[in-house]
DNA sequence: ATGAAAGCGCTAACAC
DNA sequence: GTGTTAGCGCTTTCAT
């Protein structure tokens, strides 16, 4: 392969202006510039700096070169000088691969892109991705975006460390006993998790504290005067779900108060599943007067059986959701949410993944985060008899 | 760097027995186990399997072993065996860096991760960026999402091209004169575009044909005996929103309907700008029987004051909507919108790429595909008079 | 049919 | 302080 020397050589002409020519960063005289696409041309030459071209035009060696660079070795200043001005001069920049393939690394991340089902939203994980690529990139890393398959799930992240893609990986909606932290542990392959699983593996994950949001919403519930409060649940199995249970079952019991068996209502996360549930949990025998829903999904599917059932929410049904989604506060009423910090969640997995790629795990590395309620005219009017 | 091989010669035991101990496929007895630990420690190696273990292993040279992997060489049946049973058994998988660095290539595509503006949602580009990663994948291709600043855009696109992070680009959110456009065509940077630009640069795009998309929507409303029908637009100069104008332009004018000007009204996407919208619209001078939108947030937020207004929507007053959001279906009343074939677009944009990264433009390389309209309770009545 | 060896672009030990 | 050189793991001539 020929190099921007070869060129240079070939059209007689210095580097620089082979490289002022091909990269047409500067005009060139006709003639020079004739020779030096021809060079070029026969020589099948696409413009392709590297750090060789880069000591020609110097005048120093491919070490120096990468010496000042890298900061790795005192370099007296004129030299240092010639090279950065040799490196401007071309518009150098190291070539990654090589680099890379040098320390072994990728300085990539993988994430896996799970596929969305049909009638949910991704609007948190939306987000969360793209703090996530901002949070890698001010480390030099990547974000590496795949494919996870609902079977051979495992295989599809091994195969891309064992093909070297990525040096670790941020994993997402996580299980109880995730059969990805599991192999990933096993492997000692660097990884951090958005979500908990099973307590018993020690593992570095950022987390929001769905059980103290909860709690939250419903304490706001009850300081409204509420004391027959319902929640819509998912279906038992799912680690935050059963968190955020938990949380309104704790606030209940703080207060002192038992909640009657049919004022928990379980149901799936789309808006018409909300509807229904909303139906069963309001003919209930004492039908609760404000309703604690685990999303904002739920949530608006609530809303939507009360007003059809001829009631108000937020004036005879109070309604709190999760997850605070961009339409929530524009929903009539607007909708009291609990809003998960996404910018720093994403933030620090990034950080606890960083630490794991270094070996170095960090000492706090199991972080959980609270929501922040949102109070809106879905739950703030106080409990009228 | 210490290989297998050395770790293997150290403990005095086969490099077979080696990986089996570091790898932890197979059980080993407990003597050798303890030597090749030993000797791995002491080495400081971390298990990694190289072409050249392979080759140890099979008792051939590295070359036979890349022979027989890519098949680009005849290689006799015996050795050919004794090679992939090696592989197997050292469950080796080529290092992608090296193999990219010989190649001059990073097999990566690059697709900006726009910050999603507070009040927004990107369910669609949630989906595509999914089956672009499928896409890509099939081809051995993977998807680096990175985040593009505000400013400075086309700089980041550089950088990752210059220190050889990707192939090429799949941009999204084009403008009319797209500067990332203009740039990767004067650099000649493989990329392919989800959205047109200036009609005049000739490159690969494919696009939601929004026009036609909208002119059906009309025609559907036509077909249900309206006359008065208004349209929620967005601000003038978006490349899409243009499009979608002119198609309810379009089919009122095929129909012999002049449009009021009041019926045309322009607005944000957020769904309280819907709400605004759809308030001024229907103060118009006369107040239309339908509403055709140029997106479901927007129809959300129109719905929204319909009902508000103590009108009926899907009764008193039709609705449309574009993109057939997840939670378009279960509004009340569902909402009619068009559907765009996510899928196929993906697939076909990253089609156009990997035939712009092998320097072989298709012929086919500007692609218009046109959405489906799914008819809904929010549009499906005869208008009553 | 197979192997030796050059080299992709870089870093870093080692010489001087 | 600077240059020579040996790899990182792979593909691919060019011999044999």
């Amino acid at each position: 392969m020929p190099s921007l020397r070869d060129v240079a050589n070939k059209a007689n002409v210095p580097i620089l202006s082979a490289y002022q020519v091909l990269s047409n960063t500067a005009p060139v005289e006709p003639q020079t510039r004739q020779a030096v696409i021809d060079a070029a041309e026969q020589l099948n030459y696409r413009l392709n700096v590297t750090i060789r071209d880069v000591a020609d035009q110097a005048h120093v060696s491919i070490a120096t070169v990468s010496y000042v660079l890298n900061n790795t070795v005192p370099v007296s200043a004129a030299t240092r000088e010639r090279v950065l001005d040799a490196v401007a001069a071309l518009g150098y920049r190291p070539n990654i691969t090589a680099r890379n393939l040098k320390a072994s690394e990728t300085r990539m991340i993988g994430y896996a892109w799970h596929d969305v089902p049909p009638g949910q939203m991704n609007t948190v994980l939306d987000r969360f991705i793209y703090c996530m690529a901002l949070a890698a990139e001010s480390y030099g890393y990547h974000v590496l975006t795949f494919t996870q398959p609902t079977e051979n799930v495992v295989q599809t992240y091994e195969e891309l460390i064992s093909i070297n893609r990525v040096d670790g990986f941020v994993i997402s909606n996580t299980g109880l006993n995730d059969e990805r932290i599991r192999r990933l542990m096993e492997m000692g392959v660097p990884f951090a998790a958005f979500g908990r699983a099973n307590d018993e593996w020690d593992f570095p994950y950022v987390d929001v504290d769905g059980r103290q949001g909860i709690k939250t919403a419903v304490e706001h519930l009850l300081a409204q005067g509420h004391r027959r409060i319902g929640v819509l649940a998912w279906p038992e199995g799912s680690l935050s779900g059963d968190a955020r249970l938990e949380g309104y079952l704790d606030a209940l019991e703080t207060a002192g108060i038992k909640p009657e068996p049919d004022w928990i209502v379980r149901t799936q996360n789309a808006v018409h599943d909300g509807w229904q549930a909303a139906q069963r949990l309001m003919s209930a025998r004492k039908p609760p007067t404000a309703v604690v829903c685990v999303s904002d999904m739920i949530a608006i599917g609530a809303m939507g059986y009360i007003e059809s059932a001829g009631l108000r929410a937020g004036v005879d049904v109070a309604i709190t959701g999760f997850d605070d989604l961009p339409l929530s506060e524009h929903l009539r009423p607007p909708l009291t949410s609990l809003r998960q910090p996404i910018e720093l969640l994403a933030r620090q997995v990034i950080d606890l993944l960083i630490a794991e790629i270094a070996q170095r795990r960090l000492p706090e590395h199991q972080i959980l985060l609270a929501p922040t309620l949102i109070v809106r005219a879905s739950s703030s009017q106080p409990l009228h008899c």
